[in-house]
DNA sequence: AAAAAAATACGAAGGTCTTCGTTGACAATA
DNA sequence: TATTGTCAACGAAGACCTTCGTATTTTTTT
């Protein structure tokens, strides 16, 4: 009975990052922010988050009221780790040098910080 | 006719990262650094990579040979920039941020990048 | 030459994701 | 009260993903 991380799909993270933004919205406040989406298919997706458990939901009233299952940093470090270890074969680092490098950071600083990772990388092992 | 950037499915990632590593392989060879997966399996994965585009196939030999169609950085760069999108609601601050975090680099370090990336961040405005 | 092994191709099953139409319940308004 | 609007639920379609069994061809081994 472990508990799984189920990966939130590109849809989903949609509409977490709104929640996440908002606290805790209704079916219809997430609907207007999502582009094209149409209610029914905004309230499903809603609905299949909240049995995966991606979400919480409050059934008080008539209008549900949903809320982040986890915050935003937690899913975010789980989504990062997992993109380390599919496409950057585990290398922290390499994943950083990449986000900094397309983001015109300087090459002197950009050498420090991988000087510190490696640092730390060596550490680790 | 515009060229779509199709985005890896972790499985192909999989592949991919062989690929990466070696420059060019047989079916059989990426099939043998695949744990579990069933020969065919593999051999279908790399046959529809083939036909999105995400690998070159060489035919001239009965053993065909499979390259990947994008260099490491190149595919890298896609899949940090569609998280950075699609988690981080387009801030690479913090997504670096946060990957140097799990990563256990002193606050110091941490509070200095971050404050590297703001002066960046700014001027892109 | 016959048998075994290695390779590609193909199709189909089972799963997940996303979308939307429809239905039924409840609420607000004319 | 009758109509119109709002909401949740459900089901089903279509797309894509992953897996694997089977068939066919070619190569290697006996």
């Amino acid at each position: 009975m472990v508990k799984v991380f189920k990966q939130p799909t590109d849809r989903e993270l949609d509409i977490l990052r709104t929640l996440w933004e908002r606290g805790s919205c209704t079916v219809r406040q997430v609907h207007e922010v999502m582009g094209d989406t149409g209610y029914t298919t905004t309230l499903k997706l809603m609905q299949i988050m909240s049995e995966k458990g991606l979400v919480v939901r409050d059934e008080s009233q008539r209008t549900h009221i949903y809320r982040p299952a986890e915050d935003e940093a937690h899913t975010q470090g789980q989504l990062v780790g997992h993109l380390i270890d599919k496409a950057f074969g585990g290398s922290a680092k390499k994943l950083v040098i990449q986000a900094l490098a397309a983001n015109k950071v300087p090459a002197d600083e950009l050498e420090r910080v991988k000087k510190m990772l490696e640092k730390i990388e060596g550490k680790e092992k």
